[in-house]
DNA sequence: CAGGATCCTCTATGATACTG
DNA sequence: CAGTATCATAGAGGATCCTG
């Protein structure tokens, strides 16, 4: 198992370096609303309103910048039907699911021990 | 194996909402700067000043805030020695390998599909 | 309904200079 | 060496109105 930059370099290269492609990608899918919207689509295809329901918070305008720039990087897949009134679904590509298989668990382990972490200060 | 958001929250409740302590830990260790600091830090323990080469571009304002953040979730422990010239140092704590077990197959996937994602928009 | 266009705010981040 | 203090700014992000 991997269980150091150094192993991860030794397999990719020089890789997490100014310039980067790693680091764009990072900051794409560990963005604030990326994450979220990443995650809120584990549970399946979800339409434009169904997405700014589920993903608490977020402002159109981010929920449309975050849904732009996660289909460039191939990772969500955009539907229109062509109906009236409009429908339109995003779901995760077969590469967003197996980016989320490798995403989960680290999610799963913030979820199981975010408590125990804020406010840890106060101590 | 989990495999989606429902899952995780039919195991810790209602995460990832608005306000939720899950959020603000998602914002330290998936920020800009905290992954790549932990993820140095997952080389073993750093000084101040080979953090700042290790991690390239950042600023020593910002290294300074992300480990004090980090620091304070008790992810990281920093030890000071008395001496002159100072010398201190910065490791992961249990808590922090912890995470990183979590962390480090997701950083693997990104540096193995980062080429193949960034500059897809040029298809 | 699913966005696009606009305007505005604020915070993350940077650059520089200084100190125990 | 390991930071802190200050000043400055771009861009993330928000609020609102508009439209096919």
């Amino acid at each position: 198992m991997t269980v150091s930059l150094a192993e991860i370099r030794e397999q990719s290269g020089e890789v997490f370096t100014d310039g980067c492609p790693t680091r764009v990608v990072l900051d794409h899918i560990m963005s604030k609303w990326g994450v979220l919207v990443l995650l809120a689509l584990t549970d399946g295809t979800h339409r434009w309103g169904e997405l700014r329901r589920e993903v608490e918070g977020i402002s159109e305008k981010m929920l449309a910048s975050t849904l732009r720039t996660l289909e460039a990087d191939g990772l969500v897949v955009r539907t229109a039907h062509p109906e009236v009134p409009p429908r339109v679904d995003y779901a995760l590509t077969e590469l967003g699911h197996d980016l989320m298989e490798h995403m989960l668990p680290l999610v799963g382990w913030v979820a199981r021990e975010s408590d125990g972490i804020v406010g840890r200060s106060a101590d």
